[in-house]
DNA sequence: CTGAAAGCGCTTACAG
DNA sequence: CTGAAAGCGCTTACAG
């Protein structure tokens, strides 16, 4: 045992009575050892409480099997569980999450970047944060893996996995209008964001088969408080919508606040539609008919693709899209008969 | 450049024209260079993009700048909310967070203690999870600091940092008692927690400083439907209680919408009373009374005593209590004139 | 202030 | 199968 207190695989090939060589090989999975070197070097370490240092593996075979993980914010629940079955899923592949929490600010990211390639890791994944094309070369050139989830970035040839969201927001057209409304109206997610503005561009294409557009489009932001305002402004308008389709589920929280402060009744006097299914939309006090995003199906994907780059650097990107279907509850007017299935 | 690809300190050496020692020495905080020497030696970096690999400088100096964050379950807008702050608070101070997430299985924190000290992390932080004496022990050896946030666990010699659990729990009860409550419910915290436990106390001490008791225990578990049972079960028994004290607000949410699925209303037909004042808390849907957990202050807690006790390896355990205010909302009747004020 | 050298705890050819 | 040795990329005494 060294200064510090800690058990070395120096300490362990002592007691065990063979070369340090022996001990590493012990815990090399795949190096060659006699069953009887390895029985007496398990029992010495076992004794010993010796588990070897990752970051001094790290520094010889250049895998740190660290995983980036940048995130913005946490209040809106679909990135907590997402974030909670991501590091289910890569502690189960063995490797270990670094947790960065990211503004929305653009520049924030080639800011961590610098934290992230002082760790060494191995890969990165980033949860609705933008990424410059600085980012993007600085990761080529340390050949570093990256996957954007729950957002994409068509021209910066990065790997994405989202859900198909214009296909998504498409079916919430059709399913309104199938359920008779005819002043839809969207209060969208942000338009920076291509989960924003394709689940936008999905409801004006699936308006538009039907002849129609639009009642309103407003920019929500992903902002509670900007889309509440939004839907009191609709609804204070001499015409306001039947309907309005939320560009995600938080918003669509808000919104509904928002309507039932106004004395409105959801869905007698307006239909709303949401995006995500995170599990507080199930429950009692909001009912809320949504989009689900098949969050296990995004988060094995994004492993896997990283997982793919990590082995494989020169691997093309990936955009992978995951069918989205729509689940109908309480907070949209449907159809009869027709108040349970999926679209 | 070696082979990999990335940029070492003798890359930049070379490039500047001075040896690799006065490399390191420009990216050490402290150590003497001349200013001169500095400028090349910064000019050569920034034209190759280097940066000290931390997991060598961590293998040197033996600190990581790496903290263990261990916590459970998601779900509950507590935690999210919680490792957010922790993680920007973390960060200020240089520290990066390796994220762990644990069941609540008991067993699970031991498992993780072999990633833990493999990662050399410097300190740990526990969210709501039990620490083995085994673990304890593996900490104290390895000299690594542990504190443990929003949980207790006396016996155990282990720092931690809670709100006033107890006198919260009091104040429910005084507060519900003055609004005209008598037969007051408690759906507990999982009595295997210490805040279960303690807020529990604190309410049956409350409610014995006014010659009351309990009209029903149950163990909500910490669990949605666990709780919603409880609440069922509650209303319906032949006398229902006419105030339901819920061990947090996850919890509570679950039980307003029990309640309002029978047909009862909040408050009039009971009052119901959360604790944490998560965001959700303040949203329309629930408005909830509820006992503020002062986040921020419990996070600036956890990090100031973790890094005292990472300087300082022999300090010994603290168990810092904050103070929690009641915050009064809709869900629960007040006496009158008095309805929007702390306690 | 500066460079050469030792060493952190490992993995991995290289001989044997 | 096994040990001695080199080396991953750094920091830090040690001389100068």
């Amino acid at each position: 045992m060294n200064i510090s207190g800690r058990i070395t695989a120096q300490d362990v090939a002592k007691l065990a009575g063979v070369s340090q060589s022996a001990v590493s090989r012990v815990f090399t999975p795949g190096a060659s050892v006699a069953p009887a070197t390895a029985a007496k070097v398990r029992a010495a370490a076992k004794a010993l409480g010796y588990r070897p240092n990752s970051l001094a593996r790290a520094m010889i075979t250049g895998k740190s099997r660290i995983i980036g993980l940048v995130v913005a914010y946490l209040d809106n629940q679909f990135y907590p569980v997402a974030i909670e079955k991501l590091s289910h899923a890569l502690q189960a592949k063995g490797y270990h999450v670094l947790l960065f929490m990211a503004s929305n600010d653009p520049g924030e990211m080639d800011r961590l970047m610098d934290d992230l390639l002082a760790y060494q890791v191995d890969g990165i994944i980033t949860a609705s944060v933008a990424i410059s094309n600085d980012v993007t070369r600085r990761c080529a050139d340390a050949g570093i893996a990256l996957v954007m989830f729950n957002r994409g970035q068509p021209e910066s040839g990065l790997s994405s996995v989202t859900s198909a969201n214009a296909l998504g927001g498409r079916k919430v057209a059709r399913f309104l209008i199938e359920a008779g409304h005819i002043r839809i109206a969207h209060i969208s997610g942000w338009q920076g964001a291509s989960t924003g503005r394709d689940r936008a561009r999905g409801l004006i294409e699936g308006l538009a088969e039907a002849g129609l557009s639009p009642h309103a489009m407003v920019d929500g932001m992903f902002n509670r408080d900007t889309a509440a305002a939004a839907a009191r402004d609709l609804m204070d308008a001499p015409e306001p919508p039947d309907a309005i389709f939320v560009g995600n589920d938080h918003m669509a929280f808000a919104v509904m606040d928002a309507l039932r402060g106004m004395g409105l009744r959801v869905p007698r006097d307006v239909s709303v539609v949401g995006y995500d299914d995170v599990p507080m939309a199930a429950w009692g006090a909001y009912d809320l008919t949504t989009v689900r995003q098949p969050l296990m199906r995004m988060v094995d994907a994004t492993v896997e693709t990283l997982l793919a780059q990590i082995d494989e650097p020169l691997r093309p990107a990936q955009n992978v899209e995951i069918d989205a279907p729509l689940i109908q509850r309480g907070s949209a007017r449907c159809v009869d008969g027709d108040d349970d299935a999926g679209v």
